[in-house]
RNA sequence: GCCCGAGUGGCGGAAUCGGUAGACGCUGUGGACUUAAAAUCCAUUUCCAGCAAUGGAGUGAGGGUUCAAGUCCCUCCUCGGGCACCA
């Protein structure tokens, strides 16, 4: 524990200030406004119940700094902050207390605002959001019914993660090795009616825009993997016996002429007709197991390949040779067609089937070179074919084109191109969340809707959304936006249904309504029906969106958090773009930011939005771990608490070490004692600068000290920009120190370390800067420049290399010829030492750097 | 298994253009100030040999390119992250 020292009163200076900025709003940023923008975008925290922890901090810090450093810059800043406060943990507290989600979230989001605000942060608070405010969810509803209208979004049911000691559905993300990521419970595939939206649409256009981003490689490598595009063939097989023909998609068009069996999906819809009646028990049983293994048995643990042959056969278009056909579960039916051509000799998969079930292997492709050790099969490398007819001796690379024409001249196949980005399920059958804003009709109703005069006929899309409900089909009709936001019903009870429906299916009022087709009001049912035929009876939609619809666009929303009329105003947007700068974890590199992307692209193309992509540059901070080098953690009870850390040391202590700790990207451990090493430094700072008999007046004389002065600007402000915050805290260390070490100094000189201190340590540099006589606030004046003039010195020291080891040095003026240092390198005793009795066979000068001798002998 | 990233003192890390390895901070040791402590300051702190001057070794391991390699190339090891039957 630091001891306060009498002189850096650090609470009090922090609250000052922060009071201070708070009043004089230091930190607004302008709408109106002839600079040129920075927006600079934390990635919006969820307030958890548990407050924040040290890690938090951490990119709201190093973006803190670079606004403050562009303020300083002349740059009209944005940094907002808001509370992504949606999710499962205030549900599930309020399943156990009774306890309204809305209060938890409420208590949440203050002790989190009272602690960001604690660190002192240049944000914006007049732009706070909060994604379960009706007034802004009801524009991620709005957004949500754009989609819809252009058929982004429809209904079906998929398997989804079901937990029964849960009873809910869990997204993909909350389950573990499978079990739920809350509570650790075991989870089972279930096929549940989902609200799915159509991201597989917008599939080329988020890989394409990856190229013009200043991401992580990292996390561009990880969305390409995750959009998984792929380019190959779909190849008809005519199945013996059969009118129907077999279709399979390949990336391997070359190697069919060694296709020796084929596969299909145990889910593939046309097993009843590929298998024959003498292995119909047979085929029927292995169906039904693999429809009974979880997704994990599937691919984690059976690695070990499973299969039966149909008795069915299929003619190689190529070369008509027969073919049988398997049912295999190593083949999935989400994927391609469901089916595939297995060629064993050159697919490791097929390899390993063909290896148990003894089926045939024959090569197609040899390696040019002929090394039959590289060449050895499963091989999957380039090469020339071979028994391959008319191509022998083509390369295989070349040849995918030649077969895919000639099987398109045939009629039999084609080029196609796959991806293994699937539609994304945005239904979650909970309470809180924000309510989708759709109705069910029947039929009859829905055909009177599209012909009706109202304003819902222009918000329907153009095949309708239907969904099988109690053995009949109801049609989906969107709420127009002068009826959002649809608002949560309040209820008494937030226990999920338990039949895998959320808890607002169990709300009759508010589920069971009177709905008109033509103005798209509802009132509930409990109330009289209304007056007119275009009132007719209706069912809401009880899923709510998932916890990520409210960080899709919430970037959008800063700029503008008060509009009633649209979710941003244009004129806004096109001034402010999106974040300059956008930081957050790598947990969220491909599903936050894809679906954000996703919806910043399609509100592009709706003419919403001026610009495609929302994040220009994307940083990811490093975890920070605990003292014990373990990951902080509750259980491990190894969590450092920023409020404890701010009592001890101060906000800004705090600030600056978690920015010296090391590279922002990098994995780095906490460390008590190295807080303490910052706060010394602070505390250093505070004394030398208001140490006033030591200042002079006037500019800095010595000449030292206005050269190193002049080397921190440089390298403090290199690097903010590179964002090597550690690198520049280094640099004014130094400085500080040789001030310290120094007579005296020019007040102007500490001026300037204090302007370069203030983005990293805001509290005590204002308060140096008014007592140094500054109008606060410090971030409002001009950041100081380097002369670099005053960097280059008189003297040149150059150092004598024999070998490439260092033997000696030497001062030399700045223009000495490179005749004289040589001479003088040879001549130098310590060196002489070295050339005895040897041959110089080299000299080399590196201008200004060094002298190096090769010698021999 | 595949694809990335990283390995530098006792510790966190600098050295990002191939050109003085270990800046800065922490820790440790010795000292100054003090009645004493705290605070502050000074010296020292990669390893080995030596009283010292100095010499030798040294950036995960081995090899290579170069006058010169932490930095470039090849092989391997360890750790971290991502993907994982996507045909």
């Amino acid at each position: 524990m630091a001891l306060k020292e009498q002189g850096y009163m650090f609470s009090t200076i922090e609250r000052k200030w922060q009071e201070f900025w708070e009043n004089e709003k230091t930190f607004r940023a302008d709408d109106e406004c002839a600079k040129t923008k920075y927006y600079a975008l934390d990635m919006f925290p969820y307030p958890s119940g548990a407050g924040l922890h040290i890690g938090h901090p951490e990119g709201y810090v190093a973006s803190d700094i670079l606004a403050r450093y562009k303020k300083a810059c002349g740059f009209n800043v944005l940094h907002p902050m808001g509370w992504d406060a949606f999710g499962l943990p205030a549900e599930q507290y309020a399943i156990k207390t009774g306890t309204h989600p809305s209060e938890t979230t409420q208590a949440n989001i203050d002790n989190f605002r009272r602690q960001i605000k604690s660190i002192g942060f240049a944000i914006d608070w007049d732009r706070e959001i909060n994604t379960t405010d009706p007034h802004y969810y009801q524009w991620t509803q709005w957004i949500f019914l754009k989609l819809f209208q252009r058929g982004l979004a429809y209904v079906d049911k998929k398997p989804v993660w079901w937990c029964p000691n849960l009873r809910a559905v869990l997204a993909n993300e909350e389950v573990v090795d499978g079990m739920s990521e809350v509570g650790g419970h075991p989870v089972e595939r279930k096929n549940l009616r989902q609200v799915v939206l159509k991201i597989t649409a917008y599939a080329d256009k988020l890989l394409a825009g990856l190229d013009n981003l200043d991401w992580p490689d990292s996390t561009k490598r990880q969305q390409k993997a995750w959009i998984g595009r792929s380019k190959g063939a779909e190849i008809q097989f005519v199945i013996v016996g059969k009118d129907e023909k077999l279709e399979v998609y390949t990336t391997r068009p070359d190697t069919l002429f060694g296709a020796t069996y084929m596969v299909v999906a145990p889910e593939h819809p046309l097993i009843s007709k590929l298998v024959v009646s003498e292995k119909a028990d047979e085929v029927k049983a292995y169906i039904d197991a693999a429809a009974k293994k979880s997704d994990l048995d599937r691919t984690d643990l059976a690695k070990d390949k499973s299969g039966v042959f149909t008795g069915s056969y299929c003619l190689n278009p190529v070369n008509g040779e027969k073919i049988p056909v398997w049912v295999a579960d190593y083949v999935l039916i989400s994927y391609g067609t469901g089916a595939i051509m297995a060629v064993p000799a050159h697919d490791e998969r097929d390899f390993e089937f063909a290896e148990k079930f003894s089926i045939p292997i024959q090569r197609v492709i040899a390696r040019a070179d002929g090394d039959e050790e590289k060449a050895k099969l499963p091989y999957s490398g380039p090469g020339v074919m071979v028994n391959s007819s008319e191509y022998d001796g083509m390369d295989a690379e070349l040849c995918k084109a030649e077969i895919i024409s000639k099987l398109e001249s045939q009629g039999q196949g084609k080029g196609a191109v796959n991806y293994k980005l699937r539609d994304w399920i945005f239904s979650r059958q909970r309470y809180w969340g924000e309510p989708i804003p759709l109705v069910w009709v029947s039929l009859e109703d829905f055909e009177k809707a599209q012909v009706s005069e109202g304003i819902l006929r222009n918000l329907l899309p153009t095949n309708p959304v239907t969904s099988e409900q109690d053995g009949s089909t109801l049609y989906a009709l969107p709420l127009p936006s002068s009826e959002l936001p649809l608002k949560l019903p309040e209820i008494e009870n937030y226990q999920p249904a338990g039949t895998g429906e959320s808890p607002l299916a169990t709300i009759t009022d508010w589920l069971e309504i009177w709905f008109d087709l033509e103005s798209g009001k509802s009132i509930s049912r409990t109330e009289p029906k209304p007056a007119g035929e275009n009132w007719v009876y209706a069912t809401r939609e009880t899923n709510t969106m998932p916890q990520w619809a409210g960080s899709c666009w919430y970037h959008l929303r800063y700029l503008d958090p008060k509009n009633s009329e649209s979710p941003v105003d244009p004129k806004k947007e096109a001034y402010w773009g999106g974040p300059d700068f956008y930081i957050g974890g790598a947990e969220h590199a491909v599903l936050h930011l894809l679906y954000a992307r996703f919806w910043h692209r399609f509100l592009h193309d709706e003419g919403v939005l001026a610009h495609p992509e929302p994040y220009k540059k994307l940083f990811h901070q490093g975890l920070i771990l605990g003292e014990d080098g373990n990951k902080m953690s509750k259980s491990v009870g190894n969590v450092v608490n920023p409020d404890v850390v701010i009592d001890a040391y101060g906000a800004d202590s705090l600030r600056l070490f978690e920015m010296f700790l090391g590279p922002l990207e990098a994995v780095k451990p906490w460390s008590e004692k190295g807080i303490e090493g910052v706060h010394r430094f602070l505390r250093k700072v505070h004394r030398e600068c208001l140490l006033v008999s030591k200042h002079q007046d006037g500019e800095e004389t010595n000449k030292e000290t206005l050269r190193l002065l002049h080397e921190t600007i440089l390298k403090v402000t290199e690097a903010i920009e590179d964002l090597r915050f550690n690198v520049g805290i280094s640099q004014m260390m130094i400085l500080i120190n040789h001030l310290q070490k120094s007579e005296s100094y020019a007040r102007e000189t500490a001026r300037s370390l204090i302007q370069l201190l203030a983005p990293f340590a805001p509290h005590l540099a204002e308060e140096l800067w008014e007592q140094l006589g500054g109008k606060p606030s410090v971030a409002n004046h001009p950041w100081p420049q380097a002369r670099k003039e005053l960097l280059v010195s008189e003297e040149i020291t150059i150092v004598f290399q024999v070998n490439g080891k260092l033997r000696g040095q030497a001062q030399f003026p700045r223009n000495a010829e490179k005749d004289s240092i040589l001479a003088t390198a040879k001549a130098d005793p310590k060196v002489q030492a070295f050339l005895e009795g040897k041959e110089i066979v080299k000299e080399i000068y590196v201008p200004g750097k060094l002298v190096n001798l090769a010698v021999k002998g």
